[in-house]
DNA sequence: CTGTACTCTATACGACGTACAGAATAGCCG
DNA sequence: CGGCTATTCTGTACGTCGTATAGAGTACAG
């Protein structure tokens, strides 16, 4: 099984494929059939497996077959599924909504990027389950770090602060969209909602949970839960954090005397 | 392969091996052999194991190996692996630091609070990976809840305030704690240093980035890069996203008239 | 003792990524 | 045109996983 993410594979030939650049001496004069398909096609199908079925429903025998060859056939397109994942990866970012006006206050424009990532995630939820750890250096990954950036310059942060605010920002959002997709997954996965799981282990639990020895939890837990209509309510954990990270980030701004 | 954490077998069973009730009938009068191992032991078993070698080495036939048995021998103790993940990270809540001092000013608590679910998440980084979504419903996990809900208690938050609170933190020290051990296996697996990685991409990017296009990415990202001296500083994430959160928290505190 | 409930084992299935070997194809040279 | 060869695509195979199933061995109840 494959590592998720490359790293594995030769570095050169990922970059060659993630900016398409032919190899160098593929020019024009090619040898044997033509190719049926391109990288491009196998991308795309890669992410419209994720998108349906997750992670765990993107293999190399699925994506063949949604492209009507054999398994193998796909290792003449990309070296294995690890540098697939990067080249996903990479052109998810670089067709991402860019909705939120370069112009107005940095608050508007972070919480616009914040619902812009989310957005993303939403669309292809593996993106917020792959590492962001050294990320594919493609086209996709360096447009959306530059639009991420450009939130945050002029307020009199420095270069340091500026990636630790978007990093900051991003992994919010994709914990966020972690949690959603999770709990999306549970409830497939189960064939129960969120009310009918508790309700099958709440009266099994008040057997051996003891609400005196375990108060704030009884009473937060059960507030919550009703509160939400369910134990989990994503909109309102993004709009909770979110306000609290950017209230974070503007009491920094504000000691540099940024807007 | 099982996916992650139960939801599809018996709530009931689940909960009886969390709370380590035994089976009604089981008292005294057992049949056949006695059994050579316990419910604990595969836990411990299992917990040593992705310890040392992350999720994807947490194999049933792995924990037998350690234990002297053969891999089926496990599913008289354990219903499947999903169960054995729900037992897994209760029993890590149940022994997790509690090291922070109940008196104090709030924002030293919760500061603590997010070094104690970090150090847990370095002691057992599979806690990081796996969803938080319908949590199993054990002793561990109540009493963490209650430790963590203890931090926001009396501050004038309301009761889904304080969860909110206590999810906002524990998802961040989670994606912190995540990117720390995507890096470790990163370095792990591609035999590079996040520097021997840079090196490796840095004159080939360059042939192919344009920093005109990308002027803000080019600028702080070799900034950010030079003051880690790496790509990425998890102390320094860490340190700088905390702060944020907690001044965010504290904003909201205040306006709620809380201390 | 026999019957029965239980523990533990052996084998097997279908999934995965991909190594390897071979077949088919099409441009190059003569 | 024929042959060479680089390239594409296919078929088969390996070792991994969780766990279903069937059976062997063990110890208590009658």
């Amino acid at each position: 099984m494959a590592k998720e993410r490359s790293g594995a594979g030769d570095p050169a030939r990922t970059l060659e494929l993630l900016w398409r650049e032919p190899a160098p001496q593929d020019a024009p004069p090619r040898r044997g059939p033509r190719q049926g398909l391109s990288v491009d096609a196998v991308v795309r199908a890669a992410i419209a497996l994720a998108d349906s079925g997750g992670l765990e429903a993107l293999t190399m025998r699925g994506v063949a077959q949604r492209l009507g060859v054999t398994p193998m056939t796909l290792y003449t397109y990309v070296p294995g599924k690890a540098e697939l994942l990067d080249l996903m990866m990479d052109a998810v970012c670089l067709d991402m909504p860019r909705t939120g006006r370069p112009d107005g206050p940095w608050r508007a424009r972070a919480e616009a990027l914040a619902r812009e990532n989310l957005e993303l995630c939403r669309r292809h939820p593996w993106v917020a389950t792959l590492p962001a750890i050294r990320p594919p250096l493609g086209p996709g990954i360096m447009a959306r770090y530059e639009h991420e950036l450009a939130v945050f310059e002029g307020l009199g942060l420095d270069d340091v602060e500026m990636d630790a605010a978007v990093s900051l920002l991003f992994d919010f959002v994709r914990s966020v969209a972690r949690s959603e997709s999770d709990a999306q997954a549970a409830a497939r996965d189960s064939a129960m909602s969120d009310a009918q799981w508790w309700e099958a282990h709440a009266p099994l639990l008040a057997k051996v949970f003891d609400a005196e020895r375990y108060p704030l939890a009884a009473r937060v837990g059960a507030a919550a839960g009703a509160a939400h209509q369910s134990p989990y309510n994503p909109d309102y954990v993004f709009r909770f954090g979110l306000e609290r990270i950017l209230d974070g980030l503007a009491a920094l701004i504000a000691s540099r005397g940024g807007a």
